[in-house]
RNA sequence: GGCUCGGUAGCUCAGCGGUAGAGCAGGGGACUCAUAAGCCCUUGGUCGUAGGUUCGAGUCCUACCCGAGCCA
């Protein structure tokens, strides 16, 4: 019997335009997680693109390309945006592959038979950019309600979803699972749209053909239902059904909380009708904005994240997100914020821990770890892993990074009181011993738990205490019952969080 | 118009019935291994407003104000 693996997923990205600091928190956030489950076991972590739909058509035409085109140029620019922060994904799904056209049409055809999906005829109005029906109640002075633009009439025979008819399911569900959608406000959100009741939807679309087909018909599947597909047909959902179950009910999807409707209500109703279960976790988190603002193109407030990367260091910019955003809110983040968290918390705390360790280890031993002795601080922080690892997988990451800083502290405040140069002074050279070898497993236990915040910086911290040819990321508590040898050779090096001058203002 | 979440020190937030907390910023000090970093001490809040429940309320209830959001 095998361990299912911890299955996460970001949303896959529109590609109507370049990708933002958003698109790199929900993605950095999963790569903690897939990074810290790997650890202890099987894990899987997906992200991809959503590359079909009107939207996508229409900037690939105002570019002179064939859509396809347009998505094949701009997916690499997604994907080396990811391997700029250090993002170690498992797969990469993109919604105009095969391997998913298939599946999203075997699920419409599987719908069909069981008629949860049926054809109806719609008339009404439709807003051509956001792809969706409107009342006319819901219009606002004759325009689309949430971007203003014109909306058409339109009357045409579509394929609907039979939504209604799992509405009492999911209030039932809902009601049995209080936190399988969080934060609380978003699950709020979610019970009172399921309360008012839901409706039947058209999942089909006849103006354009940007789409998967419809089997055996015309049009093409509306972009919703075709991406919400994609956390199962990149495990294989109808093709391998083993490597299928290994991974599903996923363990925690992430979604922006502007997409937590179509996760928590639609995608259920969707996996109940092909026989499936719902994830376990829907987590719907907050926007990051600039000065309060939503970023955006239209905005002109858009950041480059390559060179906030650049100029912060990619670790720098994940401990930032991780630990200074209030997971589930909205995050006003500003270039001050970061280069603050750098300075003080990873300069000069972590940082210059590291620096003054190593340099006393260099002047007073010539950079050997000696003979380890008592070890009273590490002591204290037995229960460390395993809290981290609860506070992480609850998704609270500034719990897990203050608990890791407290031993960062701890460790800064012992050398004041121990006072290591005076030891060497005095020539007591064996309590000089034992007590630089504690900073130096404690650094390495640092190392370890904070590698999936920031994998690159700490492996470089690994590197310096000599043991950069053994894995980092085994299992947590086997490699805190594996210290580090004495007789190890460590390398000083440069600050690994250099401080940065005045940001500019 | 209905609903949800939030409003606690200059800033970011924790506390959610029992003498107001942390980090950063500000002020002072002793040290020197270190990225003028680290360490110690310290200034600072009538916990949005007004009522209520309670022996006792940021902490529960009601109304209102402000911010964000969901639905109409």
């Amino acid at each position: 019997m095998q361990q299912r693996a911890y299955y996460v997923t970001t949303p896959i990205y529109y590609i109507s335009g370049n990708p933002h600091i958003g698109h790199v928190y929900t993605t950095v956030v999963a790569d903690v997680l897939a990074r810290t489950a790997r650890t202890a076991g099987p894990a899987f972590f997906l992200t991809g693109t959503d590359e079909h739909g009107q939207k996508v058509a229409n900037a690939a035409t105002a570019a002179g390309k064939l859509p396809q085109e347009w998505c094949d140029d701009l997916v690499p620019r997604w994907q080396s945006l990811f391997a700029a922060y250090h993002v170690a994904y498992d797969d990469f799904i993109r919604t105009t592959q095969p391997r998913h056209e298939r599946v999203v049409q075997r699920v419409f055809e599987t719908l069909r038979e069981r008629g949860d999906v049926y054809l109806g005829t719609y008339e009404g109005w439709y807003c051509v950019f956001d792809e969706t029906f409107w009342l006319e109640s819901k219009l606002a002075g004759g325009k689309c309600p949430t971007c203003g633009r014109e909306v058409q009439w339109i009357s045409e025979d579509d394929w609907f979803f039979a939504l209604s008819k799992y509405g009492p399911r999911l209030l039932e569900y809902f009601r049995a699972h209080p936190d399988w959608v969080r934060p609380k406000s978003v699950y709020n959100e979610m019970m009172a749209l399921l309360e008012e009741g839901v409706e039947d939807f058209s999942i089909s679309r006849t103006n354009f053909d940007w789409g998967i087909p419809i089997p055996g018909g015309s049009g093409v599947i509306y972009v919703w239902f075709d991406a919400l597909l994609n956390y199962i047909s990149a495990i294989g959902w109808s093709v391998d059904d083993d490597r299928f179950h290994a991974y599903w009910p996923a363990a925690v999807q992430l979604v922006g909380k502007e997409i937590a409707r179509f996760h928590t209500i639609i995608w259920p109703a969707v996996l109940w009708a092909i026989g499936e279960a719902p994830p376990e976790l829907v987590f719907a988190h907050g926007w990051i904005t600039v000065e309060g603002q939503k970023i955006g193109k239209s905005l002109g407030n858009a950041v480059d994240p390559f060179a906030l990367a650049d100029r912060f260091g990619a670790d720098s910019l994940r401990y930032f997100l991780l630990r200074e955003a209030p997971f589930g809110s909205d995050f006003s983040y500003s270039e001050e914020k970061i280069a603050q968290r750098h300075n003080n918390d990873l300069g000069n705390d972590l940082g210059n821990l590291a620096h003054r360790t190593l340099s006393m280890l260099q002047r007073y031993r010539e950079g050997v770890v000696p003979a380890p002795g008592a070890t009273p601080v590490l002591a204290r922080f037995a229960e460390l892993p395993q809290h981290m690892r609860t506070a992480i997988f609850d998704l609270r990451f500034r719990d897990a990074l203050e608990s890791a800083w407290d031993l960062v502290t701890t460790l800064n405040r012992a050398v004041e009181e121990r006072k290591p140069w005076a030891l060497h002074k005095e020539e007591r050279g064996a309590e000089l011993d034992a007590f630089l070898y504690e900073l130096c497993e404690g650094l390495r236990r640092l190392a370890i738990l904070l590698h999936p915040f920031m994998p690159e910086r700490m492996q470089e911290l690994w590197r310096r205490l000599g043991i950069g040819e053994t894995r980092i990321d085994d299992a947590w508590e086997s490699a805190f019952a594996r210290p580090l040898a004495p007789g190890t050779h460590t390398i000083l090096g440069d600050p690994l969080f250099p401080r940065l001058d005045l940001v500019g203002k």
